[in-house]
DNA sequence: TGTACATCAGTGAACGCGCGTTCACTGATGTAC
DNA sequence: TGTACATCAGTGAACGCGCGTTCACTGATGTAC
């Protein structure tokens, strides 16, 4: 096999970062080799250089793919069900482990934790943003109390996705769909 | 240097489990070595593995400790001040990076989420146990709005947990405290 | 209490494995004329 | 349109580094008599 096409070269670039946003959403960034990232795009370790620079710049334009889709998921879902956006949201927002729809906060907020990705922390936190605006456009039709509407949005968001972290970081059932419910009855 | 007393072995045993406590508390199992809890403990590698057969054996005890100190920490935080038992925990729950006092969701949860220390989780899930017994004791003074008292406990000790949370992951100051002032608005 | 031997906490070098990265090489693509 | 040469995407083996773990060894502690 000899050189590809400009526009195979393009395509396989794409295809690159499209594995590594699921792999890693999936399993985490640590978890996810770049030999293994190459082989779910069909290609082998040795060309991933001719693309990118090292695993830490690959793994910046995956986050940046996977906060971008669940940011489009969350737009979409709020427009839709019976509820305010925020409770339409939520319900959506727990998912298990390993899954493709599961919240890239979980996913790259480990490594993010203490494994500094130096350059990736700036990207987490324009994704948070971007989620954070999905979460908050609308009214919030919410029961949560005498607090400011800004605020109350805050704190639901942050509860949102606390109970998550403490669901996959526990792995306890019983106290995942304890506090599930919990966050739900708050809207 | 020959052999040791058995009371000096067992104090060294305990030595490292501390300082291993304190260095993954801060910095994350996986950033910190054997070496490295064996050095701040005034030892050599090699003796490592008289006191335990693996770093996991070594991590889930660290664990542990790290989520007793703060389940007591959490307790006697709780009696004092001048808010509800929770205000009062909550002021004190928003530690920076690398502090003594992070708390230990943090350093721990971040190997849990996708890292497979496999035996951990079942620790995890008893010290996020015994960290909302801490939180939820004591009725709840708290204006969260209309929901029962046991829910608006969890979804309170989630948007903690969570805010800290989004706050280390995305590192932006600004968010940080907006998501830290709209938590504490809550109680 | 003394003596001889076994035990074993602690040492520090070396091993082994995984994984990110590099490298010489291939051969089709792209380009100059 | 052809031809000769340069480029470079992709290959697969090899490198190198970090780190958990192992190992031969030391010598003070513990124990049997």
């Amino acid at each position: 096999m000899g050189r590809s096409t400009k526009e195979q070269a393009e395509h396989n670039r794409v295809l690159i970062i499209e594995k590594a946003s699921e792999l890693f959403r999936a399993r985490g960034i640590d978890d996810v080799g770049v030999s293994d990232v190459m082989k779910a795009a069909g290609l082998t370790v040795g060309g991933f250089y001719k693309h990118f620079s090292s695993k830490e710049e690959l793994a910046k334009e995956a986050a940046r793919l996977a906060f971008n889709h669940s940011t489009h998921g969350w737009h979409k879902i709020g427009a839709t069900g019976a509820g305010s956006i925020q409770k339409n949201i939520a319900e959506h927002y727990f998912v298990p482990k390993e899954g493709r729809k599961r919240c890239p906060l979980m996913a790259f907020g480990s490594d993010l934790l203490n494994h500094d990705y130096p350059g990736l922390n700036s990207d987490a936190a324009s994704g948070i943003r971007s989620l954070l605006a999905a979460f908050a456009s609308g009214s919030a039709e919410v029961k949560a109390g005498v607090i400011t509407d800004d605020n109350r949005k805050l704190a639901m968001f942050a509860a949102m996705v606390g109970a998550n972290y403490l669901s996959e970081v526990s792995g306890d059932a019983d106290l995942s769909a304890r506090l599930k419910n919990a966050v739900l009855d708050m809207f």
